[in-house]
DNA sequence: CCAATATCAGCGTTACTGATATAG
DNA sequence: CCTATATCAGTATCGCTGATATTG
């Protein structure tokens, strides 16, 4: 993060000279305030799991293990759910491994994949960082349970439209 | 960015197994939604900027001295406006210098401070940069005008709620 | 012969820490 | 003496490209 509070809100601010000297602020607006929004949960997360050894990449892979029906998942498809690049996947399962969360296996048929699969000291780990997250609330503030519904609403039309998933 | 889409949404998902194994998931789900979104924004404008030679932090920050009154502002006040560490405005300004766009000048009265002014190629190149990203939307899609502004209003209260200004 | 999977080396960007020089 | 500003060196994360080995 950084710095202080501004006596103004700067997207606003940027958002009136937008419309003044350039053209429609409404996109530009709601773009800028997703940046920012999503860097200071990016630091609130990080920072509640930096204790725990985790970035936020990696508890999500710990996450997304932990609910595969054997704890294990090709790498390829780790990448796909939390879309995140092939070179990605395997740095983070590089870290994870290091640390002794997750565990390397052989597909059983097909040998050009690799399982990952979470360990007890990773569903441990993945427990407590949860309770850290979890307690400061994943760092989202000043939103009703029924806005923080609506929030998510909006960005699942937008990541539908992107064409992020169909359904 | 990567891959293709998915035929489910696997926020949605996650959610529903998070809520059964987990706990409430309202938070969380609202939190990766935006992660993702952002994710998918920043690789969009990023990919419309790159044959201007830009970021789309450099972008932001050529956008705010064009704003300026003299095309110029201190250091500081950039990364106070723009959000970015001190040293992270050094890099910034560093590269737009090497490309021409912007020039370092010495403050008139604190010598400690450092102004940096954008140039007329800096103008030239922002002005082409923002018909790029506007002409992909920033990467925002799926929204109407109004959904858009509302997701705008309801980033605010959580920028608000963060101690990202104050009004 | 072609496609898929994972890895590796390497590059670019940004965030951060800690130290430093200069100036108020 | 203390603080503020900007920079520098160095580290870590992550995204991506291009190349490679192995397997289907």
């Amino acid at each position: 993060m950084s710095q202080r509070a501004l006596p103004f809100d700067p997207i606003s601010r940027a958002a009136e000279l937008w419309e003044d000297q350039v053209g429609p602020s409404t996109t530009m607006a709601a773009v800028t305030s997703i940046m920012r929004v999503q860097q200071v949960l990016q630091s609130a997360v990080d920072a509640a799991l930096r204790p725990h050894g985790l970035t936020f990449a990696r508890f999500e892979a710990l996450v997304l293990l932990t609910f595969a029906k054997r704890g294990s998942l090709p790498m390829r498809v780790m990448g796909e759910r939390l879309q995140l690049h092939p070179t990605s996947v395997t740095n983070i399962v590089d870290r994870l491994e290091a640390d002794g969360l997750v565990k390397r296996l052989p597909h059983p048929t097909d040998r050009r994949t690799t399982l990952a699969e979470i360990t007890v000291a990773g569903r441990e780990r993945r427990e407590a960082a949860t309770k850290a997250v979890t307690e400061i609330d994943f760092g989202l503030r000043g939103l009703t349970e029924r806005q923080t519904e609506q929030l998510t609403e909006l960005l699942a039309k937008v990541r539908k439209a992107v064409g992020d998933f169909e359904d």
